[in-house]
DNA sequence: CGGGCCTTTGACTGGTTTCAACTTCTGTGG
DNA sequence: CCACAGAAGTTGAAACCAGTCAAAGGCCCG
């Protein structure tokens, strides 16, 4: 149980065997249907979230009811409405399972408490926010510079994974794109 | 000296008299002229700088030669290619003075004793990060679902300040507009 | 005082969105 | 196991909106 977290743990910061011990009594199972949600907008997010198994998706909702994907999860990624998490305010984003998933939760109160005990988890976190805000930071570049082929063919070279397993109109919601565009630049690319 | 580096500090995590005088060992000031570079793109980003004084940008040139603006800081704001600086790879990104400008400097080797020796850097760090990693996150959310207009409302909202010193078509850039776009785009707000 | 950069405005172009129809795929219930 | 309904993806046509190119006016700095 718990074994993909703790690997992907261990590669950010090795944990001796009494400290995954440790952290283990912070942890709790969860598992997810199809469709169902982990969060919806306008709750608080009671918890961060490893992905043991499956694929989700957070996303907005505008006013006119269009569906903005802001970030994908599958095995050994995390996801969370941080601001909500660390605020207590209620969330902006909605978290859905694409598909039956396996998570592992750490409430509010664990994320503290470790904080507090074991500074390893300070440096885990840092970490982890730290990949995570580089990440963004491409994907805004790769926003305002590219062409919608160019970023598509960007994508998929990045997350081949995430292309194989999340439908198309997603994606390109993901990218900020019509489901008709996206379409039109795979044509595009497969006819070079 | 460095005072409002450590009042920023102290806002995030108090410091001891005896913590700051140790941090300040680490630091160095630097002035720097207004269109002055602090890394230009193909140097390895030597440390990260906090703004006592001053304006600056940080951009990169896509191949047409375009300028795009990927970040702001005034005082109290800190700048730094990060992934460079990190992994210490070639920068992708220049960092110029807009006016003349105050820093203080935290070098490579500072910033790794700090990590070792003071829990209460990690923790600084840490929140700085979060802090920056959800300011994206909300930008990129305003770059995908609004429209010129109301993008450039919801920023002279944010950051008052920022539209006071910086040119109009760097705001733009940073937006992820042409000059021209954000020039009638501030005409129709006004005649409301 | 002059030059150059910044901003604004206009006309035109091109690409993405929108709307709509059609096809394909998927999952569900009879 | 097949049939069918709904979702997903593709394609076409038209509208729209930001980008591009060009020019003029304003302002700052040397």
């Amino acid at each position: 149980m718990y074994e993909l977290f703790f690997r992907k743990f261990n590669e950010k910061v090795p944990l001796t065997h009494e400290e995954e011990e440790m952290i283990k009594t912070y942890l709790t199972p969860k598992k997810l249907r199809r469709k169902q949600y982990l969060l919806q907008e306008g709750d608080v997010c009671k918890s961060i979230a490893f992905v043991e198994k499956g694929a989700l998706r957070e996303y907005s909702i505008a006013e006119n009811g269009n569906e903005q994907i802001i970030q994908f999860a599958i095995e050994g990624w995390t996801i969370s409405d941080l601001y909500s998490f660390l605020t207590g305010e209620p969330a902006t984003y909605n978290i859905d399972a694409v598909e039956d998933s396996e998570l592992v939760l750490l409430s509010k109160s664990a994320h503290e408490e470790l904080l507090r005990k074991l500074p390893k988890y300070e440096t885990y976190l840092r970490l982890q926010v730290t990949g995570a805000y580089l990440a963004l930071q491409k994907r805004l570049t790769s926003v305002n510079t590219l062409s919608p082929e160019e970023r598509y063919a960007n994508f998929t070279q990045l997350y081949p994974e995430l292309v194989q397993r999340f439908p198309q109109h997603m994606i390109a919601s993901h990218m900020g794109l019509t489901p008709e565009t996206l379409s039109r630049a795979r044509r595009k690319i497969k006819s070079k």
